[in-house]
DNA sequence: ATGGTTTTTACTGCGTC
DNA sequence: GACGCGGTAAAAACCAT
């Protein structure tokens, strides 16, 4: 057995050593209970214990008041969002299709031919020079793969800022579009904490398991980007839910997971793996039906290893003190 | 390329509904 | 008998050196 920082450092999708104790950001590291926010006092706050978990929160509001619906229209500042996740941040003139004028009335033809040629002129200014373009058709494959995937809005933003970044930093040369892209998703899906196996990306990917592997552990060290071990217990809720579990099992299982990572058996594993079979022995633990074939089935892992995972799960809950 | 480790594949035996 | 489950051995995949 090598030492353990060795064995991790193996498997990029694997969880870390038992030295690491970052808290997930919506539990209370003293009771486990639900942490809100309170915007007005900018803290994070425990429902269960009152905990204040966080401090000094950024107000994202407006910075001034209003007392009126007319000092707000005066006050207010605000065109729609900027987003990333096009190409020129949504800021650049758009040309309606139709061909009305402002009034709503059909435009003659000759007017038509006009801004059909209106049209096509502005949108090649838009996506001007290879990297505009380039962009584009990253951004159209971003979005794609993540509504595949099931990604939130967030999440996709992500993934955009972190092209452009590769892009800026001329990371691309010698790279597909698709594969960088690919790995733009799969990093952000895992630092926005819902993760995707690479298997998940790969179904959706039109590049090969290795290439994202290989595109993505170059874009992450270019860019240094810092990519935790991917945690077990964020599959969970997926899993459970696809399973249609109840919340108690859910919660059971993330418990076994947070003893498994107390006692460090975790080290060295595929953390889908232990996911799964957390999952697993929470249903049974709950007295629940299913199988290792479905929760195989969804988590994308061998019943093997389900089966060594839960033992392992399983043992580091009897010896735990509790 | 090699070696050590984990995961997968394939197969077998056991108990139960 | 089909099904769920446990175990094993060999193959494959993976990472670090």
């Amino acid at each position: 057995m090598q030492n353990a920082r060795t064995r991790a450092r193996q498997h990029e999708e694997r969880e870390s050593t038992s030295e690491d104790t970052t808290e997930s950001t919506d539990e209370c590291p003293e009771c486990g209970g639900l942490v809100v926010a309170d915007e007005e006092h900018g803290e994070s706050v425990c429902m269960d214990c009152g905990l204040v978990v966080d401090e000094d929160d950024i107000d994202r509001g407006p910075e001034w008041r209003a007392f009126d619906s007319q000092e707000k229209d005066q006050k207010s500042r605000v065109g729609a969002p900027t987003t990333n996740t096009m190409h020129d941040k949504g800021l650049s003139t758009n040309i309606d299709w139709r061909d009305k004028d402002a009034y709503g009335n059909s435009l003659s033809s000759n007017q038509r031919q006009k801004m059909q040629r209106l049209r096509k002129w502005n949108e090649r200014f838009r996506t001007r020079d290879a990297k505009e373009r380039n962009l584009k058709q990253a951004l159209g494959e971003i979005d794609r793969m993540a509504s595949a995937l099931g990604l939130p809005d967030n999440v996709r933003e992500m993934a955009s800022v972190i092209y452009r970044r590769a892009l800026e930093e001329d990371l691309l040369p010698g790279r597909s579009i698709e594969g960088v892209s690919t790995s733009c998703v799969y990093a952000a899906a895992r630092q926005a904490g819902v993760p995707r196996s690479l298997d998940e990306i790969t179904d959706v990917s039109r590049v090969e398991k290795a290439e994202i592997a290989r595109t993505y552990r170059y874009v992450i060290r270019e860019l240094g980007l810092e990519v935790r071990p991917a945690d077990p217990e964020s599959y969970v809720p997926r899993f459970a839910s696809s399973l249609g579990l109840s919340d108690e099992a859910e919660h059971r299982a993330r418990d076994l997971l947070k003893t498994a990572k107390d006692k460090g058996v975790h080290s060295g594993k595929s953390p889908v793996g232990l996911a799964a079979a957390a999952v697993y022995a929470a249903a049974l633990l709950t007295n629940e039906k299913t199988t290792q074939a479905k929760v195989s089935e969804v988590a994308d892992i061998s019943e093997v290893t389900i089966r060594n995972r839960y033992h392992e799960l399983l043992e580091a809950e009897d010896t735990l003190p509790a």
